[in-house]
DNA sequence: TTCAATACTTACCCGGAAGTTAGTGTCCAG
DNA sequence: CTGGACACTAACTTCCGGGTAAGTATTGAA
């Protein structure tokens, strides 16, 4: 079962709060949620540069397990399924935003760093042209 | 090295968040460190039941490496290693509350469902159906 | 007839996170 | 003189999260 290690016997607030979120597109799949209110399972595929199709859904599984998103089948050919945040995964979302406002002030002073470290400090611009990117890899 | 494979390049401020409390031990590390303000090596694994000492320095020296803590060392003998959080680290640890807030609220629910779930064997105060099931404090 | 699109499912594999165990040097209590 | 406290370090092993690739059923389009 996926859910083997989860739902564990948490310490405190945060540890049940991390587990929800802990898995490597699960953040952005809420972030994506949030910003679209309804996505079919190919637009959030399409949404998420890199994802498999295997770690969407088993994602889009344990959330919906978890009471974060809504998934709503339609019996049609070809079919069609839809996602959407529930009021949990919208609070969830919410209760996110200020670590996602301090990761961001974290991005900046990398990005200063980094721009201070390179051997010519002419362009300081907040996208480090530096910061390495592989493939597949989207920066937004 | 350990960073090889974090300050990936992040798509966003949650990723650079996430990244930096993502580890086992992380948000206990920072919990701790806020209650008690400095704590030598031994206060925190003693404080952290379960975890190992290898973990435990990992988990340390990675965000030492972020900005978050500090380590102090005292030349003395028997060694003595004072960790404390740095403004970063404090910071971190107040944008992680509304998580930690959330997190306090699920596991209520999560309870909630557990007493209704289970055939009531062991404590099933009064089975009067307008009783509001409360867990009060969290169970620690 | 073959291909694309839809939303998955299944099998296999790899790398890294985490656990286990042992060892370091110095001092003091027993 | 043996052991423990202290703060680590190192070697080895296990486990599992995630990636890759192929297969499923259906219909319409080329």
């Amino acid at each position: 079962m996926v859910t083997s290690t989860r739902r564990g016997p948490y310490v405190c607030g945060i540890d049940a709060g991390m587990d929800v979120v802990s898995g490597k597109w699960k953040s952005l799949i809420l972030w994506e949620l949030n910003n679209h209110g309804i996505r079919r399972f190919g637009e959030l595929r399409r949404g998420l540069p890199g994802v498999s199709e295997k770690m969407l859904i088993q994602h889009l599984r344990e959330m919906e397990e978890d009471g974060l998103v809504h998934r709503e089948m339609y019996r049609e050919v070809p079919p069609r399924v839809e996602y959407s945040l529930t009021e949990h995964g919208t609070s969830l979302n919410e209760a996110l935003r200020p670590l996602g406002e301090w990761g961001t002030r974290r991005r900046e002073r990398l990005a200063a760093e980094d721009a201070l470290t390179s051997t010519s400090p002419a362009a300081p611009r907040q996208a480090s042209p530096t910061m390495p990117v592989h493939p597949g890899q989207a920066i937004v």
